[in-house]
DNA sequence: CAGAATCCACTCGGATACTG
DNA sequence: CAGTATCCGAGTGGATTCTG
């Protein structure tokens, strides 16, 4: 897959990326996870509104691409730790230059919104 | 929305941006049209696989976030070209440091992946 | 040519209840 | 504590048909 070196196919490399952090909370959880290990309910807590269901799905994902480390310690109760591997924290690091981009066009994406919306609201009488 | 300057907050920012760019084809169209004016049916024979509909939805939504601009040419048969703006070109340019980090850890992904279903379909029976 | 409209399949993600 | 299992609604995206 990603045959060549044209534009669509690095267009399919990026896709690949977001497919493997595209989801809604894999960000969350990998920012988390760089700071150190974290805890599953730790995680629960700070990423607020996640549900248990997508916490474990996610957790899996990010697990299955390197991302992630899973460490379990067979106590009672279980404690299981995540860790972000360098591989992550790398990926955060140019994830930087995404917020950098974010930020510098914040207001420019708004305005763009609010006159596309204006101008559609608005039915083109005459 | 993303108050603040802690994890959390930058991790919402970089949500913010894959909202705009998440989709399955926002990005091979941010690139066609980053290289010049593109048509409609141009861009649906490039994107290979693309439907009418999604390629319409698409282009709506780059167009509101300011992303792509539209010019219809008023002729018979009509006329529609597509244009990065100068953001979106700048959105691709910052795109560049994903693929690379993609292409660095390709191997390392592929491996992380093909242990990780090894280990989960063998049933630790011991 | 550049879409709009309609229908449908599938996946994502939330809520809830149960378990070792 | 750290999940798993089940159900369900909403949104995403494909296929097809129709039109100025």
């Amino acid at each position: 897959m990603c045959i060549g070196d044209g534009a669509q196919a690095r267009a399919c490399t990026v896709r690949q990326v977001l497919d493997r952090i595209g989801g809604k909370w894999s960000i969350g959880i990998v920012v988390e996870a760089s700071q150190g290990p974290v805890r599953f309910t730790e995680l629960e807590r700070r990423l607020d509104g996640i549900s248990r269901r997508m916490l474990t799905l996610t957790l899996r994902n990010l697990e299955r691409d390197g991302l992630l480390e899973r460490t379990v310690y067979p106590t009672v109760p279980p404690k299981v730790e995540y860790t972000a591997t360098p591989m992550a924290a790398e990926l955060y690091e140019t994830l930087v230059t995404l917020t950098n981009w974010a930020e510098r066009h914040r207001d420019e994406i708004a305005t763009a919104r609010a006159e596309y919306d204006a101008r559609e609201s608005t039915v083109p009488a005459g």
